[in-house]
RNA sequence: CGGGCUGUAGCGCAGUUUGGUAGCGCACUUGACUGGGGGUCAAGGGGUCGUGGGUUCAAAUCCCGCCAGCCCGACCA
């Protein structure tokens, strides 16, 4: 029973001035955390009972679907990590230390290496597989920004599983598995969240899924269907291309001088105000020009080559979705010196005729899809205060391929049904991926096939954000009063009140935490004395326990009151039924 | 890394413009009263005013440097 006359809590009558979240706010108030750096915080008694509470039952389920629980250290030789090129990759992000004879070391933003290296060493045959391992540990990443308190920290705790399979067939099992689990385990911590296809990106891989928790201060946007459902990160969504459009009749394009036009605005603001260019039926909008945006990307090898992105000139380029798109090979915008090298290309004019592997420049040339054969576009004509009118897709220009590299928006189309899509945020509370081969073939985990040659394994990855969870459910389940806490990852059942100083309500309270504790409840017992009712109730909803019983006034009529936190129903029990009714 | 804001008691803040005894609310200690929604009264404890330097008889306050934090953006399995 946890006693709050000598619990170690503190709450805060004020919010923080450094939280801004919701989640942050609360859990500083209600004296579950304290923040000890950015981004790094203490979990207090109340609050590591609830962090306790989400790690047993990511626990749980995990060992329930049959992953083999093991722990890494927090504290790694630079060595497996040199291997797989991530001591470079990971940059300012990675915490690296030395020991006092100077050697490399770091501390683990995720443990890959190690896995993959431990069932190297231990495994050497088909027979031992498929396998599927996690820990529960610490990570540490210096990220630029650590914010919104537990949501995204610098140090914070991750379950990491990775599976082994010696086929594809067994990666999908092993990866659906692990999907079905995390399924019952966010079900179990009382998440609302929906699954999104996501990109893996650098990591490699072909599916990939994100656990997405809906909330408004998340920091990843996806799109959901209102109609059939559908729902992807903005990184993985696709666009419907439009119809074709015949390309013969067509009037032939027209270049226009178009002086001080670099950019989409005033183009389309000097088309509209001058009667050569203007068009009968409406105004020439954004929409009706194609913007051509210059890359420069390095292929995994390390050569940089440029390439151009046809869009309409609506919409932005998204960085995300082109790194998404173009994996493994990276992308920076083309700067000064690279347009210097490339005197074809003029800033504010380019246009799309010259592009393509089979055009004069043969600098690579991809459109977004609804730049579709036969519509006809306002674009740069490639010589400096020149645009051409008019320029058929698939008649005056062509492409080497399609990219979804513009943004998304509110209202585009949905790929599956074609209503419009909404966008929301989302906090990300797991991700499963098929990793493939990338840290088998690094770190060279084989093992003999059944026809006793070496055969790579192949690997999935999975998280979920433990620590994270619990600031993720504060999120979704907290109200204007405080926090409110679904009941198997409350720090208690009931939350006493006694409300009243006199020995009968004092011994009646106690005896019921008692007599509830017995019968399986956990207790939290406000006992404290010379703290108004007024502090008490306030203190009550802050916590957040899910059932709040008050014993008080009441009790002269022999009754008890219960309040129900979510719901804020009261209602009266007698005294002698209240441990029937909360304990069952 | 760019932009903005802020560093004064455990927490939230005022004081800085115009230099002159370091303040308020919450929290904490003691006593009395009160007792169903953050109560009242009285008496207390607690501060290198982020930091280093400078100006001045005198600096929380003015000047210069540095550091730290928060927010927005860039970045980020």
């Amino acid at each position: 029973m946890l006693r709050m006359s000598n619990l170690f809590l503190r709450t805060l009558r004020e919010d923080p001035a450094d939280a801004e979240v919701p989640s942050h706010r609360l859990l500083v108030r209600a004296g579950y955390v304290r923040r000890v750096a950015p981004g790094i915080f203490s979990w207090l008694p109340l609050g590591y009972m609830v962090y306790r509470n989400v790690e047993r039952i990511v626990r749980e389920e995990m060992d329930a679907a049959g992953f083999q629980e093991v722990h890494f250290p927090a504290l790694l030789p630079r060595e497996p990590y040199e291997q797989t090129g991530r001591w470079s990759e990971y940059g300012d992000t990675l915490f690296r230390l030395h020991d006092r004879k100077g050697g490399d070391y770091l501390l683990g933003p995720t443990h890959e290496e190690m896995f993959t290296l431990t069932v190297k060493q231990e495994f050497s045959s088909y027979k031992d597989l498929p396998v599927s391992l996690y820990q529960i540990q610490t990570k540490y990443r210096d990220e630029a920004r650590p914010r919104a308190g537990i949501l995204r920290g610098r140090e914070f705790v991750m379950k990491d599983s990775y599976s082994f399979d010696i086929d594809d067939t067994g990666l999908q099992a092993s990866y659906d598995a692990h999907r079905a689990a995390y399924i019952k385990t966010f079900q179990r911590l009382g998440l609302d969240f929906i699954i999104v296809g996501a990109v893996s990106g650098a990591m490699g891989g072909s599916a990939s899924e994100e656990f997405l928790a809906p909330c408004i201060h998340g920091e990843d946007t996806f799109v959901r269907c209102p109609q059939c459902g559908y729902a992807a990160n903005t990184e993985a969504v696709t666009t419907p291309p439009p119809e074709t459009v015949p390309t013969e009749g067509q009037p032939d394009p027209v270049v226009a001088h178009t002086p001080g036009t670099e950019t989409i605005e005033a183009l389309v603001g000097l088309a509209n105000g001058r009667d050569d260019l203007r068009r009968d039926d409406r105004a020439w909008t954004a929409a009706d020009t194609l913007k051509n945006v210059v890359l420069a990307v390095t292929d995994p090898a390390g050569e940089t080559m440029p390439l151009v992105i046809g869009l309409p000139g609506d919409r932005e380029v998204d960085m995300k979705r082109v790194e998404a798109a173009l994996a493994p090979a990276t992308v920076r915008p083309f700067e000064e010196a690279d347009f210097a090298a490339q005197p074809q290309l003029v800033r504010g004019y380019i246009g799309p005729d010259i592009l393509g592997a089979d055009a004069p420049s043969g600098i690579r040339y991809l459109l977004d899809p609804r730049v579709v054969t036969g519509t006809a576009w306002v674009t740069g004509a490639n010589v400096a205060d020149h645009h051409v009118f008019g320029l058929v897709a698939g008649r005056d220009f062509s492409a080497d391929g399609t990219i979804e590299a513009a943004e998304v928006r509110a209202g585009d189309p949905c790929p599956d049904c074609g209503t419009p899509l909404d966008m929301e945020r989302g906090i990300e509370i797991g991700h499963i991926f098929q990793l493939g081969r990338k840290y088998a073939d690094a770190l060279g985990l084989q093992v003999l096939d059944p026809t006793g040659r070496l055969a790579t394994v192949t690997m999935g990855s999975y998280g979920i954000g433990v620590s994270r969870a619990v600031a993720a459910i504060a999120e979704q389940t907290h109200d204007d009063q405080g926090l409110c806490w679904p009941r198997e990852v409350a720090p208690a059942d009931v939350h006493i009140v006694v409300a009243g100083k006199s020995e009968q309500i004092i011994s009646a309270a106690d005896d019921l935490a008692r007599e509830l504790e017995s019968a399986g409840s956990r207790v939290l017992l406000d006992d404290r004395t010379g703290v108004s009712v007024g502090v008490k109730f306030n203190d009550a909803e802050l916590l957040g326990v899910p059932t709040i019983l008050i014993v008080g006034k009441a009790l002269a009529d022999g009754q008890v009151e219960i309040k129900d936190r979510r719901t804020g129903q009261r209602r009266r029990i007698p005294v002698a039924s209240a441990t029937a009714e909360l304990a069952g």
